[in-house]
RNA sequence: GGGGUAGUAGGGUAGCCUGGUCCAUCCUAGAGCGUUUGGGACGCUCUGACGGCAGUUCGAAUCUGCCCUACCCCA
């Protein structure tokens, strides 16, 4: 497990290095036995503790945490028909107890829609109880028969992070959809992964919305990747789980709902958008070490330097910094290697010359020249370059995803564009027209109405037929 | 959905076509001992595998069938 040695394939080479990365940082084991089912290392599981805090964190300001069943029965699965439609041929049954088959068969949640309803629909009762903003972070199940990938198509999502709000009108619904998109955004900037947020075309959106926003991040093959989506459900559920309120004038009304999600798919979003040819490089909140100190031991001065390290790192533990001494038999190289593919933000040497003038050498895991720290105040000038290091990775996926997005106005162009990336283009918004694109260039249309600094909104003939249209964002998707 | 390639120790590979000479081999890893340490150290000793099930055969990593798993290409 822990292969250190040799170099790990290019960046550029996308899929190899994502898996070699996957497995060598120590994020997931893919050896499990059954196809689509992974393995969380400690390691992995660290950073995704993280990652998840924050987004609790975000959704604790006004959602309530809760937590319902895996197993949803066959008659409250079947009442929605679009939903079902739209999960059919993905679902896991379960069927038997034991030997005896089941008299109602027990769907795994493909997503929880129908297991929280019936729930709302005696919660609910009057205005009084609206807004009702529940989330849950659970596994949920889906028969994917396509090319399973870790953290990106699963069969079991082991992190899914859903939330379902409740509201009086449609508005107040809309409303909703608006924060949770602004929640997400904050969460993405937290973690320095820059976004693409649209509204996706109908025949995309989710089963059952009257709407869906999708945010989407571009990977290093120019591919995007979903990392998170916000439904408008409108009355669809409602009416089918009745889901009704008392309102001021004492007359029963169908409420109104919303409910967004994000997967593990932001783990893969994060290992993919920061990493380079080295391996992971991690924003230092989410990092599960921070700070690793090496200590050079050079002949006779080897307690010393030994000393003075674990005096550093007893300093920088006590100031709340996640710190980690490596004092292993290796040598130096070998360790700056091991910590670098794990993507630890700061690297401190400290060896004899070091010691002689009272510093710590620190190395940045985004580059840069190595910087003196002094041991007197390590733990402030630490804390310094831990900010430089989220700087530095936020700064340059901005960069990246800058150079992937461009617009294009005619077929070659989108063809040309979609090679190394995404591109703006203008569109009738007819399904024909989106079609053709997608047999011409293999690009899809990810959505309208896109919120980026990069894209201005305009209208313009569409690519396609040169009827009227607006911007719309086009893209080779996971 | 269609096609292709592959599965051999913890990881990476050779062997397979042409069954026996292979309790296989090398790199790496893990355990132990010693020497080492400013960008992937070295020596010695030890540990450890032929994806699963069935079949053919005196004999299967090797041939046959099914299954599982992984990766790549196309839709």
């Amino acid at each position: 497990m822990d292969d250190d040695t040799g170099t790990i394939p290019r960046q550029a080479d996308f899929s190899a290095w994502y898996n070699e990365v996957l497995w060598r940082a120590e994020i997931m084991d893919v050896r499990y036995p059954v196809k689509g089912l992974y393995v969380w290392f400690p390691y992995g599981f660290g950073i995704r503790k993280r990652v998840y805090g924050i987004l609790r964190e975000l959704l604790d300001r006004d959602h309530e945490e809760t937590l319902f069943p895996l197993l949803i029965p066959e008659h409250e699965f079947m009442k929605e028909a679009e939903h079902i439609k739209g999960f059919e041929d993905e679902v896991y049954w379960v069927t038997h107890g034991g030997l005896s088959p089941l008299d109602m068969k027990l769907a795994l949640r493909p997503t929880s829609e129908t297991a929280i309803y019936p729930m709302y629909s005696l919660w609910v009762r009057s205005h009084a109880d609206l807004p009702l903003k529940l989330y849950q972070v659970v596994n949920t199940f889906r028969y994917e028969t396509k090319h399973t990938r870790p953290l990106i198509r699963l069969r079991e999502i082991t992190s899914f992070k859903e939330a379902h709000t409740v509201h009086e009108t449609w508005e107040d619904a809309a409303a909703q959809v608006e924060d949770a998109v602004a929640r997400y955004r904050e969460f993405y900037d937290r973690l320095g992964i820059p976004v693409l947020v649209s509204r996706r075309p109908d025949w995309d959106k989710f089963p059952g919305a009257d709407y869906t926003i999708a945010v989407d991040c571009v990977m290093p093959d120019g591919r995007t990747l979903q990392i998170g989506t916000v439904h408008h459900l409108g009355d669809h559920f409602s009416r089918t789980f009745s889901i009704s309120y008392e309102d001021r004038e004492g007359e029963q009304r169908l409420a109104h709902q919303t409910c967004y999600g994000i997967s593990e798919r932001c783990m893969a979003a994060l290992i993919a958008v920061h990493g380079d040819d080295r391996g992971l490089v991690l924003p230092p909140e989410v990092a599960p070490v921070q700070v690793v100190v090496v200590p050079i031991i050079v002949g006779k001065r080897g307690d010393e330097v030994l000393e003075a390290s674990r005096q550093l790192t007893d300093d920088l533990a006590a100031a709340g910094i996640r710190v980690k001494l490596d004092d292993r038999d290796l040598r130096p190289g070998a360790k700056y290697y091991h910590w670098e593919l794990r993507g630890v933000p700061v690297r401190l040497e400290l060896g004899p010359r070091d010691l002689d003038s009272n510093v710590s050498t620190g190395v940045l895991r985004t580059g840069g020249v190595k910087r003196a720290v002094p041991l007197s105040e390590a733990p402030r000038s630490v804390r310094e370059l831990l900010e430089e290091v989220a700087r530095d990775l936020r700064a340059s996926a901005d960069a990246r995803l800058a150079g992937a997005v461009a617009s294009a106005s005619s077929m070659n162009d989108l063809a040309q564009v979609l090679e190394r990336g995404v591109a703006i283009v203008n569109w009738c918004g007819g399904q024909p027209c989106a079609d053709r694109i997608e047999e011409v260039t293999g690009g899809a249309v990810l959505g309208v109405e896109i919120r980026s600094d990069l894209v201005t909104q305009d209208e313009g003939v569409c690519i396609a037929c040169g009827k009227p249209g607006t911007t719309a964002l086009i893209g080779r998707s996971y």
